[in-house]
DNA sequence: GCGACAG
DNA sequence: ATCTTGTCGC
């Protein structure tokens, strides 16, 4: 697909995004990452409890790259694969989380706004890095964060400290999703490092994925004796 | 034309 | 993102 042909796309799919939470109880959550090694794309889903960070499935794919990293179509190079691993997911989770924007993005539909209307969940887009907007840097302390806005003015989403004396991360809404929410979910999901755990646990294991060192499982899997 | 630019 | 080991710092 041309970047042409790709951006009419997100201009016209924008319209369908929905930026409200519905008052669910969100139980499980996921957190998506996907990696590159050679001519080959890993994509992980980490199915984990929200209440406790536990990982409860872990489910993955591989194919190859078929579409180059262009700044702001991401979602057209990670989107298929992540689908790909999606369906093998058995656990349902209340709430996405990717490594990306949502709608801080130029035309406001960044990987987690396309992803959640793929597939019809709340999603939330936890990004290491600014794509699009102005901000004032957040106070140093944890849990701080200022607001990410677009040249007009609209607010996109927020620049959130997770650890005191550490670079932000960048969240914003993807569908199914309101800033605050998306915020206040994100720093529930904060153990000690800089990257909430659904996004950093996905990060690890596709690390590991692509290297041939992990195997997908899901709770009742284990193996233990006695 | 120049700078910015998720992963 | 990826190419790559040790090393400085909280």
């Amino acid at each position: 697909m041309k970047p042409t042909e790709a951006i009419k796309i997100q201009k016209e799919f924008r319209e369908k995004l929905t930026l409200e939470f519905p008052a669910v109880n969100v139980k499980k959550i996921a957190g998506v990452d996907v990696s590159f090694k050679d001519n080959f794309s890993f994509a992980i889903v980490v199915i984990l409890s929200f209440s406790t960070l536990e990982v409860l499935e872990v489910k993955f794919f591989k194919r190859k790259i078929d579409y180059p990293y262009i700044p702001g179509l991401l979602s057209f190079r990670e989107g298929p694969v992540f689908l790909n691993a999606w369906e093998k997911i058995k656990m349902e989770p209340d709430i996405v989380f990717f490594d990306g924007q949502g709608i801080a993005h130029p035309r406001g539909f960044g990987l987690a706004a396309h992803m959640g209307l793929f597939i019809e969940k709340p999603t939330i887009g936890v990004a290491k890095s600014k794509l699009y907007g102005v901000y004032e840097e957040p106070p140093q302390e944890s849990g701080k964060y200022t607001y990410l806005y677009t040249k007009n003015n609209q607010k996109i989403g927020a620049v959130v400290r997770t650890v005191a004396n550490q670079n932000p991360i960048f969240v914003s809404p993807g569908h199914l999703m309101d800033i605050e929410n998306a915020v206040e979910m994100t720093l529930k999901c904060v153990r000690n490092h800089r990257i909430p755990e659904p996004t950093r646990l996905a990060h690890i294991y596709s690390q590991k994925v692509k290297k041939g060192e992990l195997k997908e499982f899901e709770k009742g899997d284990q193996i233990r004796l006695i």
